[in-house]
Parts: structure tokens; C-alpha cells; sequence
DNA sequence: CACGCACATGACAACGCTGTCAGGAGGTAC
DNA sequence: GTACCTCCTGACAGCGTTGTCATGTGCGTG
């Protein structure tokens, strides 16, 4: 009662364990006949090639590995439904491992999949700056970031600062000149990106850059509804916000509504499921995590041919999705009538 | 440039590959001394064992497979999101693969899981009544279904029957008689139970089953919006809506908001992000998938110490959360005032 | 001193598959 | 008839690891 294996498939059809490997390998020197009787075969015995042995003999394995921070997040779990669907295509299993952004964790399932594993390729989006202990393994597994770039590795992102600055640059059109930027979360370079495209278009536009307006994730966490509070409660609150990611969003848009605020002038980073349906509906930078997704393995499938390219950035476009609330002009302050342009 | 195997540790530390070999699983009879001189050998080296070797050796892999519809559909994406945090602490990785509701594909994946990876466990959301191919894996691999039963295997399912009863039981008790069932989608099991607890309790309260009040999925599609106006369109409207399964709510609610009747009673099967920031927020019936994927996994652990058990199905508890959206009451006709209770 | 025993280590085969190389059968050309 | 070439097939090794079994060493016991 053990599982079929190319030897059960040769003595049940009359040949060497090696004309069975010819044949499900689809090597053309089979003779028809002889491929028939074992094809038959398979099909009785229910033959399926063992991935082990495949891999340990050839020294790599049919599959990619894809290391994200969570699969809660919709917006990785639409990137790795993208990468799934493009390594179906390709024969290609999808080997799924997280960090919680914890960077030793990264470590051990980088080097599990890659080391242990010994994927085709992995696609993984970087919590640590530096990755050293991936160099002896640079020539033979190609690697390829995501969301956020690593210096080391071809890395599919999106423009954080200037798709930031597009979406504020709106906002400050529209009269506002006190914008709160939501989720200053330092532990993302894309969000740092963002930021500094916030701050470089205070700058540009002649805006004062207050640092009441910047609501921080501070150790992982941001209490959405107590800091909505403080914002809108300020002397000088913001005339409008951006969410700098779509979990802040997320929980600015929950937080503003609760408090009956939702037609507050507002713009995410980052699409959301039922953004569109909201009062007014939530204006946002789409950041496509099918196309991001697809960008990636199609890197990854390139550099399995020509490995030795120099890593550089590739940058997704971006969208500015306009559905009401970026839209909502600032309230003409009674002092300030006529001062605007 | 080769990567490290057991045999450069062994030739480092100047041992045995056994030896290294019996470190490497902590084996309890090694000198404390030659497992030092082993240890510094593999940190120096970087050595990582090849799994391929390990599965090929031992005839079972250290990964469970998970089978499901679509990464991109919020439930499964929390679905495995919870059994991959379990994995990790049980040191197993977690392979996925989707189906798209093909059962080609189903049986393709499985087979190439099971047979061909020889993972430890299976997961999967069955899509095909019967899986005669899965038999002479039987004793050899665990497997579990979820959120649809399978009849030969364990499976993790709620109380679609009376979940779906209790939802609607609240909505007849609020004068409801004609209530819209959203998305009968014949392709699922849950969907039909979920349908049959609509009927048998129009039949238990005495109420009439208007098959106009059905929005059938053909095909695999249904245009939520041309529907929903069809339905609100009718001589005799629907007062209340049920959608069957999360992706019908959100597509109802869409198409409900975009043409301000918002406010309309309405019951959804299964939670959604930003169901409560809706106005109305939207009440339903909370199928907590992390529930679902922590017990699918635990039984997977129990199945692999006794696997002889008799499948049965497991029910994970529900609750009907109230928003809002569950709670408003039927408008009172003119012409029937005085006749509900 | 011979014996037994615990402990520590190593030699070797085997897991299922594919790459290398060898070889037989049959045909064609001189 | 010999040489050679093509087509098809098989024997065998080896991928990196672990299970089995054997071996050597040191120590306590009679």
C-alpha cells in the first residue's frame, strides 16, 4: 500500500525505471508503443513524480517563495493571489511565509525557503535595511522586492513621494493649507518616502509644516479614534487629511464617520474594499497590488534567464482615484476671505 | 561556490556527516564538546538543511498544503492567514494553492500536494462532491475541509441552516414578510443549506416563497446593481434583504448606497471590513474565519497523532452581530395595519 | 584480568529521480 | 560483408540526508 513510484510504473509496464522518467519528462526518443504502455500505466497506478526527489536531484525546487508582513493585510493578500495566479501559469508552486515585520523572523523564512527550500526564485517585501546573510546565495536564487525597494535586489514599487505629493497638491488647490498627515509609521520606507514627499510640498508650496498635524504609529500601534480626536479638537485643526496607508485609512475613515466627520476633506494611500460606497466616497492613490504582483514575477521569471542584470528599482504607476472626498474644498475662514488666490 | 551541505560542516569540524546529522536533530548522544566544534561549524558555514533530502528520506514533507477557492477573496485570505500563524509555531510551511472553483483544478492541486510534495497535511475548501482519486492517500495524509463539508473527511463548517434561520427570524420578527434572498449561487453546498434554511423557514412562519425574491448567480456571475434594481423595481418589493455570502453583501451594499437606499433592512452572511462604518451599519452573521482556521489546523495536529477517527463534520459557532442594518423594521402598508401581531 | 555495558562515533545503504554513458537492433552505403 | 549511423533502451551513479548496524573507548564488576 505505498505510494507508486517510477519503479512500480516500469515493472507494470514492462521497461526500465529510466524510459518512465523519459516519458514523463516528455523526451522525444520514446517510441509511441512504449510510450503508450507506460503512459497507460501512470494512468492505472496513479503515478505522481515525487517533488523531492525531483529537487534534490536537480538542486532546486519548482516552486517560489513569496515572504510578506501579513496575509491579513487585503493588500498582500491580492498581491500574492496576483503571484499565485502568474505561477499557476508557469507550473510553478507558491511556497507562503510571513514576518509579522519582525526582522529575525524575515531572516529564518528568507533562508528556509531559499537554503532549505531551494526555491526558483523568492518574492518578498523587506523589513530589515540590509540583507547580508542572502549573498552567498546572490548567483543562485534570484530575489525580487516588493512595496518596499532593498538595495541589493531588483525591487517592483510604486513613486511613494511624488503619487504623495500629486494627491496634496490637490488638496492644497483646493484651498487647504492645514493638512494632517495620518500614520507617520518610521518603520516603512514607503511611508517615509511619503512623508518626506509631504514635507518637500510644504516647502515648495510655502506651507508651514506643523507637527500637531502628524498623528504617529508609535511601537506598531495608533489609536485611530483618540488621535482623530486631538486632530479635530486642535485651536487650528486640519481642513483636511491623508491617510499615508490603507490600514490608516481604513481606521481614519472608521474614526471620522463615528463622529459624524465624514465629510471631511480626506485622501488614502492605498485603495480599500467599500471606498466607493462611503458618504462621500473616499478619494485615493491607487496602488495595484495585481499589477504590482504581476511586475514581480515577471522580474523574477526575467532573472531566472539573465541573472547578472544590476539591481535597480522599477517603479508601478499610480493613479490619483478621484470619488468625492479628495475633492471637498477648505472652509473660507471669515478672517482670511480674500487672501486666497 | 557550492551551497554548504552536511558533508563541508562535517570536513569544518572535522566529524562525521552522522555525527553533524545527529546535532543538527538533536540527538542526545553527542559529546558536549564535538556538538560545540558542530554548532560553530554550521553558524561560520551557514549552513541550512536541504528539505529536499529530508522529505525525500523520510517520505513526508515538513509543510501542509492548503487548497482554497481564491487568495483574493477577504475570507480565505484570513483563513490562511490564521493557519499560517499556526504553522509557524508548529515549524511547518505553508503551501497554497487555489482552485478558482475548477474541480480539474482541485484535483490537479491536491493530487500535486499530496502525492507530489508529500506534505504533511491538507487543507482545502472542497469543490467537487467526491474525490475518488484522494483514496489511496487515505491513511497516509491528513486532511480537513473547510468552510465546505467534504462527506469522507473532517470537515470545519458552521451552522449554515440555522445561522441563516436565526438571521431571518430576526427580520420576520420585525414585520418583514418579503425578504430578498441575494445570490442563490448553486455552486456551493453552504450557499444551498443557506438557501434551504430560507425556505423551510418561510414554510414554518407561514410566509409566502416568491421566487422573484431569489437574485440567482449563473454561471458564476450575477450584476449586482441591474438585480438590485430589479428587486426595488417590483410591484410588490422586497422590504428586507439577506446576502448569502460576503462577496453578494458587498455587492449589495454597493449597489444599494449608489442609489440612496441605504437604508434598507438587511442581513449579511459573514462579516466584511467596514461593514460598521456603513449608515446604516451593516448587522450579519459573523463567521470568524480565524475560528474556522484555528480549528482546521488543530484537527489537521489531532489527525496526524490518531488518524483513524470517523469523519465527522465540526460545527465553529456563529453570532449575529447587530449594526443597525438588521434592525429596522418593515414599513407598515396602509392596507394591512392591524393584522401583524 | 576478562567481561559486560554505556557512551560516542562512523561506514554504508537507501529514499526516488535524472544525467551520463553504453549498447543492441535495424537500415543504408560502399 | 563491413562500416557506420540512427533510433531506442537500460545500467549505474549520485543528489543530501537519515536509519541501521558496527566499532572503539573507558569504566565498573566479579
Amino acid at each position: 500500500m505505498r505510494r507508486p513510484g517510477i519503479k512500480e510504473v516500469a515493472a507494470d509496464s514492462g521497461v526500465s525505471i529510466k524510459t518512465v522518467s523519459r516519458v514523463v519528462n516528455g523526451e522525444a526518443s520514446v517510441h509511441p508503443d512504449t510510450r503508450g504502455r507506460v503512459l497507460a500505466a501512470i494512468e492505472r497506478l496513479g503515478y505522481v513524480p515525487n517533488t523531492a526527489a525531483r529537487s534534490l536531484k536537480s538542486g532546486t525546487a519548482g516552486g517560489i517563495g513569496v515572504v510578506i508582513d501579513s496575509l491579513a493585510d487585503p493588500f498582500f493578500a491580492s498581491l500574492v493571489s496576483a503571484i499565485e495566479a502568474r505561477a499557476l501559469v508557469e507550473g510553478l508552486s507558491v511556497l507562503v511565509a510571513t514576518t509579522g515585520l519582525n526582522p529575525e523572523r524575515e531572516r529564518s523564512q528568507l533562508l528556509n525557503l531559499i537554503a532549505g527550500h531551494q526555491v526558483a526564485g523568492v518574492i518578498f517585501a523587506p523589513v530589515a535595511d540590509e540583507l547580508p546573510y542572502l549573498e552567498p546565495y546572490r548567483a543562485l536564487t534570484p530575489v525580487v522586492a516588493v512595496d518596499r525597494p532593498s538595495p541589493a535586489h531588483d525591487s517592483i514599487v510604486v513613486d511613494d513621494y511624488g503619487a504623495t505629493q500629486l494627491a496634496l497638491r490637490q488638496l492644497a488647490s483646493l484651498g487647504h493649507r492645514r493638512i494632517a498627515f495620518y500614520d507617520r509609521d518610521e518603520r516603512f520606507l514607503t511611508v517615509r518616502r511619503r512623508f518626506h514627499g509631504y514635507c518637500d510640498l510644504h516647502e515648495e508650496l510655502g506651507m508651514k509644516l506643523d507637527p500637531a498635524l502628524v498623528a504617529w504609529t508609535v511601537d506598531g500601534s495608533l489609536d485611530y479614534a483618540a488621535e482623530t480626536q486631538r486632530l479635530l479638537g486642535m485651536d487650528d485643526p486640519p481642513t483636511a487629511f491623508f491617510a499615508s496607508n490603507t490600514k490608516a485609512a481604513i481606521g481614519l475613515a472608521t474614526s471620522l464617520h463615528r463622529i459624524g466627520r465624514g465629510d471631511t476633506a480626506f485622501i488614502a494611500f492605498g485603495d480599500f474594499s467599500l471606498a466607493d460606497v462611503l458618504r462621500p466616497a473616499v478619494s485615493c492613490v491607487d496602488q495595484d497590488p495585481f499589477l504590482i504582483g504581476n511586475a514581480a514575477i515577471e522580474r523574477l521569471l526575467e532573472l531566472r534567464e539573465n541573472p547578472t542584470t544590476e539591481p535597480r528599482e522599477w517603479i508601478v504607476p499610480t493613479s490619483l482615484v478621484q470619488r468625492g472626498s479628495g475633492e471637498i474644498p477648505a472652509p473660507i475662514p471669515s478672517t482670511m476671505e480674500g487672501i486666497l488666490l
